[in-house]
DNA sequence: CCCAAAATAGACATAAAAGTCCTTTGAAAA
DNA sequence: TTTTCAAAGGACTTTTATGTCTATTTTGGG
């Protein structure tokens, strides 16, 4: 719940797209290589996400998946929306039908903070900022030397 | 993951018990009709939170739950660590053996700041917080009147 | 035009989580 | 002491999530 494993391969898929730079045109082939997802499984999570509108699709010989929109506007938010499990934070953690409001249950607020941190970050979250953290970092690490891994 | 059903249910038992007052002695039957939980699944989860001596039970007949420590003490992630799943916050969610450091993987930032918000949460979230905001809550809400759902 | 590459689609398989059932053990009350 | 209630423990089932396989469609290249 809130994230699970197939929201992280999304996630993952995304970034790496992300990071390839702009227009990037990779197989799924080759992104769940790089990823180390699942292949054939990776391939629904990006129909989702094609279908979401964050990628665009090429079919056939060449083809692949691209990121077209500008990377601020891709969102985790909105990466974890494509997938569809936002109904889960939305549920009353007490089981009750009607929570909120003048009768809160007793773990509404608690929950309330949770949520509205939890989505405070997603929506703020975005493949740019993502991409620039990781080409700083790349760099800082590159004046030290050292080995990447993986 | 982060919060599972299970771990909802834990947080479910512990708060009603909480709630019912000071070292109050409350049946795996009654906490199961009350908080909606199945009955045999919810000794399981009973078990787990007595092993980590979250609360004492009592055996035989006229026995329970109970909480016999300062609600103060008993924090969210004390329950969510009972439940054992801390282990799934601390893996990369790239998928990379070694990261961090040196070498954070390109969500790393922003996978830290997730981590950090929601152990900030659970760990500054007790219950004797949890009662004391819905304590004050019923208080207000029964000055205007209306009905308690469920 | 034909072949190969690559996404799409959906059926199938496996694993993990959630839930049920049955038996045993312990303690209180009759 | 016997009965009865309730937790402990474990086997089993069901459901959901994850992962695999096999075809079908689409597209570019020879």
């Amino acid at each position: 719940m809130l994230v699970n494993q197939t929201d992280i391969y999304a996630l993952r898929a995304m970034t790496f797209l992300a990071l390839q730079g702009a227009d990037a045109l990779v197989s799924s082939k080759d992104l769940a290589e790089k990823t180390r997802i699942p292949s054939h499984y990776l391939s629904k999570i990006m129909r989702r996400l094609v279908e979401a509108e964050l990628v665009v699709s090429q079919k056939g010989h060449g083809g692949g998946f691209q990121i077209v929109r500008p990377l601020e506007e891709i969102t985790i938010e909105g990466i974890l929306d494509a997938m569809g499990d936002k109904h889960e934070l939305e549920k009353c953690a007490f089981g009750w039908e009607k929570c909120g409001g003048e009768h809160p249950c007793p773990l509404h607020p608690a929950w309330s903070e949770l949520k509205s941190s939890f989505v405070g970050w997603a929506s703020s979250t975005n493949l740019s900022k993502l991409r620039n953290a990781h080409i700083q970092q790349r760099f800082l690490s590159s004046l030290g030397g050292g080995d990447l891994p993986e």
